[in-house]
DNA sequence: GAATTTGGGAATTGGA
DNA sequence: GTCCAATTCCCAAATT
């Protein structure tokens, strides 16, 4: 399974990092060979598996493209984990998984389908599954390793430190957040691609909107509450 | 009216 | 030792 990369900025320093280790390892897993000018190719597995083992980033650039996401379904686990086998799991060289990549990560995978879903792709505006929450919260604490049981009143509270910094909003909606649209275009970025996608936040960051009186907010969330229906199918 | 969801203060933890 | 990003605990208020 191999895909190629005639735009290597799409992925940037993660390709140039990427390519360095690819060159050191000439194993089945580990292959890259150039082709036409500015034109590489990659096996996918290993490209997949640097990304999310060493450089803990979310898959989800790659998840993005659903055909992309169906192939690594069928690649054999074994070849996964061999490929994996040797990555440092932590330590130097692997940043911190953040909760908001474990999120975004979970939008991605169709086996969190029942625990967390988009309701505005294009906008980054998510929202937990009531019933089954807890099973998502449990697995972020199992993924970072947590001396107790990770819950969702307490992830919640991870979340809600995120208003401070913009980088998750809550929706005035059950259950509902937004990503804001740098973290968006960081955790994703070839979903943008090509796409003339306008960001609508549900916030305006703009000063002027901050001091708005009530019936602003008001008027902005039946915007937004709007525009989430119409492209909740989308 | 009970259960769920939202919200935030404050102390603590663990990695970088 | 300091900083960051949670984690943990707790309680209150709002919403469903």
């Amino acid at each position: 399974i191999t895909c190629s990369f005639p735009d290597q900025d799409v992925l940037g320093q993660a390709f140039e990092d990427a390519l360095e280790v690819l060159q050191q390892h000439s194993d089945r897993e580990m292959q890259y060979s150039p082709g036409k000018k500015g034109h590489y190719s990659i096996s996918f597995t290993a490209l997949y598996v640097y990304k999310k083992v060493h450089l803990e980033n979310s898959a989800a650039d790659f998840y993005a493209d659903e055909t992309v996401y169906h192939m690594l379904q069928n690649t054999p686990e074994s070849q996964v984990m061999h490929a994996a086998a040797g990555q440092p799991k932590a330590g130097k060289g692997r940043k911190k998984l953040r909760l908001f990549e474990y999120l975004h990560e979970s939008l991605y995978d169709p086996a969190m389908a029942n625990c967390i879903q988009w309701v505005d792709k294009p906008n980054g505006v998510f929202q937990f599954v009531s019933k089954n929450k807890e099973k998502l919260a449990e697995l972020w604490g199992e993924r970072k390793g947590n001396r107790k049981i990770m819950t969702y009143q307490k992830m919640a509270r991870a979340l809600r430190n995120y208003g401070r910094t913009g980088e998750i909003i809550k929706i005035r909606r059950k259950l509902t957040y937004q990503f804001s649209a740098v973290v968006l275009k960081r955790l994703a970025p070839s979903y943008f691609l090509g796409k003339e996608t306008v960001y609508h936040p549900y916030i305006q960051s703009n000063q002027e909107y901050q001091c708005a009186d009530d019936w602003m907010s008001y008027s902005n969330y039946m915007y937004n509450n709007g525009y989430a229906l119409q492209h909740a199918n989308s």
